[in-house]
DNA sequence: CAACCGCCCTGGGAGC
DNA sequence: TGCTCCCAGGGCGGTT
């Protein structure tokens, strides 16, 4: 399942291949996504523009696109749009030429001015993919309530230390909560709290500044390292020439339950929070 | 308002 | 072999 890292190894795979092209044409194959997909608008959006930059933002990657066909500066300010993609849980961009046959699950194909094709694959259906204006990506309703980046300057521990202050709640619900940090989902969350040494279930209230400290650290490391390896594998993640995808992260913790841990070789535990599975040590992670 | 819970969806694995 | 059941999970809408 991409998390943070296997978006911004799309992102960063995908932007020199993409950047200059124009999008020649839309087709909707299934709309049936996390919200049904506009063929009609995403065409009005999109088409004859030109990419200039691919973002993140979270686990949303951004497509900034300019009107190609713009010769006056001053008009380019009103054609510029904004191409948002959501992975979900089994989302896949794919970079093929037009002759490769259809995939199963291939909802939504970009036509590019290469004559390649963007190919937008997920068997879940959890993905997400809209166009807007990019005047109106600041007050998005997807973006607008958004955390910190956990890789970006403003991640701070003495902010999270202030804000939780009081709070009876899981560390673990709040670090996965995008409305006060972004990009950590469930797999990093464990092991970012195993690196810390802090258990799941420590009320985040009672997390002091150097134990916040550690923990803003070990996220960052756990993301960092993960994005230095392409990503975890998993089961879904395919890099965009539509191979199967970069080497699994070596998880410390995630979906070892039983086995020992790779600290002090006591079992790893297993449990369940806010209907989610929490994989963690019980003598290394300490509340 | 913070916190929680159920739901969306399909494929894959386990068990019979 | 094929059936049923369960699980994976981000984010959103609804409720407490």
């Amino acid at each position: 399942m991409p998390e943070l890292p296997e978006v911004e190894t799309v992102r960063r795979t995908l932007r020199p291949h993409v950047l200059g092209l124009s999008l020649t044409g839309v087709d909707v194959h299934d709309g049936r996504l996390r919200t049904p997909v506009v063929a009609r608008s995403l065409r009005h959006m999109l088409k004859e523009r030109q990419i200039v930059d691919i973002r993140r933002r979270a686990k949303y990657l951004l497509v900034d696109l300019r009107s190609a066909d713009s010769k006056a500066e001053n008009d380019s300010q009103q054609c510029d749009a904004v191409l948002l993609l959501h992975l979900g849980m089994s989302g896949k961009v794919g970079l093929v030429e037009a002759e490769v046959p259809l995939k199963k699950h291939d909802h939504v194909v970009l036509h590019l001015s290469d004559g390649r094709q963007l190919r937008f694959n997920d068997p879940r259906r959890f993905g997400r993919i809209e166009a807007f204006a990019a005047r109106e990506e600041a007050g998005h309703v997807l973006l607008r309530d958004l955390g910190p980046e956990p890789l970006g300057p403003s991640v701070d521990a003495d902010e999270f230390h202030r804000i939780s202050r009081g709070s009876k709640r899981p560390v673990k619900t709040f670090i996965m909560d995008a409305k006060r940090i972004v990009g950590v989902g469930n797999i990093y969350a464990c092991e970012a709290l195993f690196r810390a040494g802090i258990h799941p279930s420590t009320p985040v209230g009672r997390l002091s500044t150097p134990r916040w400290r550690g923990l803003v650290s070990a996220i960052r490391e756990t993301l960092t390292a993960a994005i230095e390896q392409g990503g975890t594998t998993l089961r879904d993640f395919r890099n965009i020439s539509g191979e199967a995808g970069y080497f699994a992260v070596e998880l410390q913790v995630y979906g070892r339950q039983g086995e020992p841990c790779v600290r002090c070789k006591k079992p790893v535990r297993q449990l369940r929070q806010g209907g989610r599975s929490t994989f963690y040590c019980a003598s290394c992670q300490r509340r």
